[in-house]
DNA sequence: AAATTCATGTAATAAGTTACATGATTCC
DNA sequence: GGAATCATGTAACTTATTACATGAATTT
């Protein structure tokens, strides 16, 4: 699964507990990977029932004890053999897509309010993006410049993919103006010089 | 729930059963909405009980009989609702992208593997694109061109992300090769142009 | 005085996937 | 003879989300 092997990726660079781990996700893998903090929780059990990670209870007296969790050797050759093997991604889910698909039975102003809407979340995004946070650079700072290179990688495939859907959603609420629905098909598709 | 309201969305058109259902589902929404069988025949069964949609038995003696739903103006106003809601989308989930963040302890040949992997599967998903099958003809060629517009607009959305996806693919590929990664994080931002 | 941080979890619910179950007819 | 089509579902399982539960210490 793909939450434990990012958990056993963490725990690579080091010992954490569940809460430490929450806060790293929320400043790193957030956008392409949420967790939630129960989750988390669920996710070191399995991993601990598998013996791909070893707690170490640190006592504490006014809080709940700390439970740190270190990565064994069957975590490691586990992270390893996830890392290397190309898996099939989980569908794509897009509900606006729904919305563009049976928007037929919208009016124009309806669809364009949509899709303006749509616009106005991805700039947000972009500006998220943008404004430096993720992956915070508390976080990778400490990191050899290959692991940082890739760190930053990924956070490069968001902000690429963020512009393209900014750039759709520009172009199709364009055509929408431009009443290009009254070619049916042949409006709906782009030309598109090949890759 | 999305695939509630896409099933009200085709019922709209006319009536259906499960099956019916099932197969225009795999040729038009399926790349931003895939729906299991068994999955559809669960959301029946929900409409139902809020009176979304209503059931006729059409009796068959060789075969179950048939259920043909029909959509109720309830199910209309729920839909039409749902339509022009803007709504929160649900957190994309990138397992590759775990890949990428964790590849710091993959070797070069590993990481460019799994990028060209995914690469052509990228290449693959175009060429069905292309191919013309998804939205099949035969579905939508009796509609009016205004919903033929929006049915292609969804479909010219997944073509442009895939080729965004295959260049961001290329260049990464291209990156790693020129051993971009000694740069940390400078050599992982590609430098983009305002949209 | 209120919010945030630290620190742990469990339980319930929702949504989606996979497996199981049946069975005649028709096409290759 | 085997695969696909037609036509229905149920049950188990997995994954993720939301709500609930506790409670001291520190910051605003």
């Amino acid at each position: 699964m793909s939450l434990d092997h990012a958990i056993l990726g963490f725990l690579r660079y080091g010992p954490r507990t569940g809460y430490d781990l929450k806060k790293v996700f929320d400043v790193s893998v957030r956008h392409f990977w949420p967790a939630q903090q129960s989750q988390i929780y669920q996710s070191l059990t399995n991993l601990t029932d598998h013996g791909h990670i070893e707690c170490e209870v640190i006592a504490q007296t006014d809080r709940p004890n700390r439970k740190l969790f270190h990565i064994t050797n069957s975590g490691r050759d586990e992270l390893q053999r996830w890392l290397v093997a190309p898996i099939a991604e989980k569908p794509v889910r897009a509900q606006f897509l729904i919305q563009i698909f049976f928007a037929g039975c919208l009016t124009d102003t309806e669809i364009l309010h949509l899709l303006e809407s749509k616009a106005k979340e991805v700039q947000r995004v972009i500006e998220r993006f943008e404004h430096g946070e993720i992956p915070h650079p508390t976080h990778a700072k400490d990191l050899p410049p290959r692991e940082q290179f890739f760190w930053y990688l990924t956070l490069d495939f968001g902000i690429d993919n963020a512009y393209q859907s900014l750039r759709w959603l520009k172009q199709a609420i364009a055509r929408i103006r431009n009443k290009d629905y009254e070619q049916g098909i042949a409006g709906a598709l782009a030309e598109r010089k090949s890759s």
